[in-house]
DNA sequence: CACATCTTGAGATTGAATCTCAATCTCCTG
DNA sequence: CAGGAGATTGAGATTCAATCTCAAGATGTG
């Protein structure tokens, strides 16, 4: 995310806190900063290590602050399957995307569709539910990836074990 | 799920552990016939003290044949949000099912949609994708059951934590 | 300044899930 | 039937994420 748009961010943040009567501390600037500076998906965990010492916070504060910004909407939990629960900066930028993962290297790829968007509606409220958050998640293998290179598992001839994002 | 049903589970699980060269010893035939006697979602720990005297069973081993039977393809692991890890075994019975989660009350729908299906087939393989598994969650709140009294919030007029299934 | 309220961090606690390893079971073979 | 290989189990230890507790610190207000 460009320097500006985290800006923006910060500021919208601080909006949010304040809305609910909150400070907007060095502590909760450092995560917000932290959280939205690249668009990788992460575990609260990853955050503590990655917080300068400058900035040290607490694993409370880092729990903390992350259930702040999903109630803010800014940030959502997401599964991607074994039981991990990750965090999603991306719905900022991309409110509507789901989530592509294949099963072979676990890449993961984030798509938007109006179509099925339209039609989650659509089924969503034939069963009399007002829809709030829908969650797609797809898995697969990426065979035509595969075939260009792009699969991590295949890069280089040998397989090995992806990263988490 | 009736006794006929539930026979035939068993000699799909019995089928399944032999084509591994595995044997389907006293527990496990404890546990499918325990997860597959209903069809409610659980957690691996629920079925510890469901588990009767007699036929006893340790954490590890529950643990250990639920990834069996999930590598089976029997059992699938579901998200519902939270970081909670549920197993639900209607797949068996319903392989492309959803869920709807009211998110007032928690209470569970399954639905199925051929058209959803299809498009996510679509989608999956215009990104390069061969599809293997798809998992849609959404979430709503329950309004026209809400007023035809369906919603377990607001039965009996005052609000109540509904059970996790 | 005094007060109320919000905020934080260190450490304890919880709870799910996994790991370890010795004892047991089962099947196969001679 | 006896022996052995390999599969299976359970008790308990261990790991790890997540939450809780509570005293100390920070901040804004009158």
């Amino acid at each position: 995310m460009d320097p500006q748009s985290l800006q923006a961010v910060l500021g919208q943040a601080q909006a949010f806190f304040a809305s609910k009567g909150l400070r907007f501390t060095k502590q909760r600037e450092a995560l917000v900063s932290l959280i939205f500076r690249n668009d990788e998906h992460f575990r609260p965990e990853d955050l503590l290590p990655k917080l300068a010492k400058a900035h040290s916070v607490s694993r409370a504060t880092v729990y903390r602050t992350i259930a702040l910004l999903v109630e803010s909407g800014m940030l959502r939990e997401i599964s991607l399957g074994g039981g991990e629960r990750l965090y999603d900066p991306n719905f900022l930028r991309s409110p509507h995307h789901n989530h592509l993962v294949c099963v072979d290297c676990r890449k993961i790829i984030e798509f938007e569709d109006p179509n099925i968007d339209v039609m989650q509606n659509c089924i969503t409220r034939r069963l009399g539910f007002s829809p709030t958050q829908k969650a797609l998640r797809i898995e697969g293998s990426c065979d035509r990836l595969r075939l260009l290179g792009t699969c991590q598992n295949f890069k280089g001839g040998k397989a090995r074990r992806a990263s988490r994002r």
